[in-house]
DNA sequence: TGTCATATGTCAATCGTTTGACATATTAAA
DNA sequence: TTTAATATGTCAAACGATTGACATATGACA
């Protein structure tokens, strides 16, 4: 079936001036109702109300932002909703944004520098009240001369943007230590690319410490998270247990990354935890409805995202504000150790 | 560290007319080298550009949106970006619609029918060129006369708003199938509420019509989606297979159902696919990382974004479009059958 | 009667940009 | 020399709402 609805261009939304006229009444009075200001009888009052129902008036908040100079939006960029951590810091953002009036623009950069320069740009054409950047490809400073109140996640750019992020030493420490404990003799540990300077180093840094401390047989892979492919992971994981067959502890950097562990040792016929000992990061939903369950190290994700939200509000109202927020982590024992 | 940063208020953005003043031009003449009209000299349109770079001017979109009375941005109205399929669902509608010039704003309505209206008169407030829909809490009559263009996903309103859905029919008719060509010999089918009267129903009736022809016993579960409450999954998963120990087929409506199933058969000792086979819908990328990884049936997810975000230009443009757009599934044959 | 609180109105400016109408140069081609 | 294309300017209206200043009218109370 084809059609074209009449419902599209043509018939203009109501504007307070329709309400005014059908209201008969002027239009300072109607925005007086609207703003509640000044005085308004209750038989007015009503009316307008009534009139903007019959109309189904919606005020423009476009004429308002302009006037206002300020939108109320708040643009998130992140590489890529898809990818489960993001798409949970995401949700919890924009619930706590509505909940205090904002809304949220949704931005993927698929860590692409040349977008994520973009966005921003697009971002601040649209005079968005603040920016939370999840996703870091370009030089520090791109970020500096960027005027509108901004967050970033797990990245420190300089000492005056705020910068949030989960105890990322802590974290690669308790994972760490917990395989040691464990017994695990030859541990390997999986991460990011370390030449991109983002917080989450501190793990593999915690790691090596502990490793170093307790004088245990260790090994380091990056990968190169710039790119969510996730064949690259499973090669990763099958050459990994080719090379070392006598790896008993794993630390991933991503409860996606230990998924793949997982299903490689599975594959290669190790058992888990006897065998092989897996921890991951992040702890997202599927972290435990995986089978086996994923033991992990939990990011306060919710507060992650409130407190982004907040950093914007406390700048954007010229409060005092923190510039370094570091959250919390706990490990969560399941079924991989 | 405590810090106010002095780039927040005040230090109000350049305007055109700053740009016309520095430049010694006049604001229609930078104008026309903005949008490109009119004659304009190669010198003049370097010198405007090298003010505006200087002066890090951006276009207000706000005040063009104002005038065009038109803002290029989709709103997207989902239960929730952290389920899996939604965020693939996101991403992809994000991606495509950045490509044709639009911008996302993001609603989680939770599947709260509050929330979900809010949203809605929200997104008006601030015209939005299109809204889609992938959350359906309201009754139908709330969404007709809506006047900006729409697309649901998933569920049909009316015979004049466009939707969007796979080939439910089809896909529960390929699932059911083969857990029958594999010899299953006592089904179980989990699904959502049929009474929401989502096109996912058909799903179940396919699956229904399948057992019935090969007369093969079977039994269907609702549950309340309503709830993304993961323990709710368990519980159900639990009682049945303490009800009936002797299922040894399941079709799930989506992979984390099934991911579930994988978990309690697991839990009860039964062996994948060898005791149990489990068939799911969506194929999300977890499907794939999963241990087992799921049989699956795929939602051409991107061509699902692509379309809803095509459905609302053609709306906009007074295009001619299709009302029902029912995209072809596959089944993905994985390890768990 | 005068004063004040209440209730509404008129008018104009503002937010930043676009656009049409029209004027005025300069330069180049006919 | 006339004509036309090129290049820029001025001016004002428009988008939809808010707001301050000020006027006016009614009713109540002192």
């Amino acid at each position: 079936m084809v059609g074209t609805t009449a419902r599209c261009k043509g018939d203009a939304m109501a504007t307070i001036h329709d309400v005014a006229k059908k209201a008969d009444l002027s239009v300072t009075t109607v925005s007086r109702v609207l703003n509640n200001r000044g005085y308004i009888s209750e038989a007015t009052r009503t009316k307008v109300f009534r009139v903007m129902e019959e109309l189904n008036y919606q005020p423009n908040e476009i004429a308002r932002s302009l006037l206002r100079k300020q939108s109320n939006v708040i643009g998130l960029i992140i590489p890529n909703v898809s990818h489960p951590f993001f798409s949970e810091l995401a949700n919890h953002i924009e619930n706590y944004a509505y909940d205090q009036g904002f809304k949220m623009l949704l931005c993927n950069s698929q860590l692409d520098p040349v977008k994520e320069k973009d966005y921003i740009e697009m971002l601040k054409r649209n005079r968005v009240d603040g920016i939370i950047m999840g996703s870091h490809t370009l030089q520090v400073e791109e970020y500096k001369n960027l005027s509108s109140p901004i967050v970033t996640i797990d990245r420190q750019i300089s000492n005056e943007i705020p910068y949030i992020s989960s105890d990322n030493y802590t974290g690669g420490s308790l994972a760490a230590s917990l395989l040691v404990e464990k017994g695990c003799t030859k541990i390997a540990h999986i991460c990011g690319n370390l030449e991109l300077q983002l917080l989450a180093n501190k793990r593999t840094e915690a790691f090596q410490t502990v490793m170093k401390e307790n004088k245990v047989e260790h090994l380091i892979i990056q990968t190169d998270m710039n790119v969510f492919d996730q064949m690259q992971y499973e090669d990763i994981m099958k050459r990994l247990f080719e090379e070392h067959p006598d790896i008993d502890g794993m630390f991933a950097t991503s409860d996606i990354i230990a998924a793949f562990a997982v299903k490689q040792c599975t594959a290669a016929g190790k058992r888990i935890p006897d065998d092989v000992k897996i921890i991951g990061y992040d702890d997202i939903n599927a972290a435990r409805w995986l089978t086996p369950s994923i033991t992990t190290i939990k990011q306060p994700i919710a507060e992650l995202g409130r407190k982004a939200v907040d950093l914007i509000m406390q700048q954007m109202n010229d409060e005092p504000f923190e510039v370094e927020n570091i959250l919390p982590v706990t490990i969560v024992e399941r079924s991989t150790t």
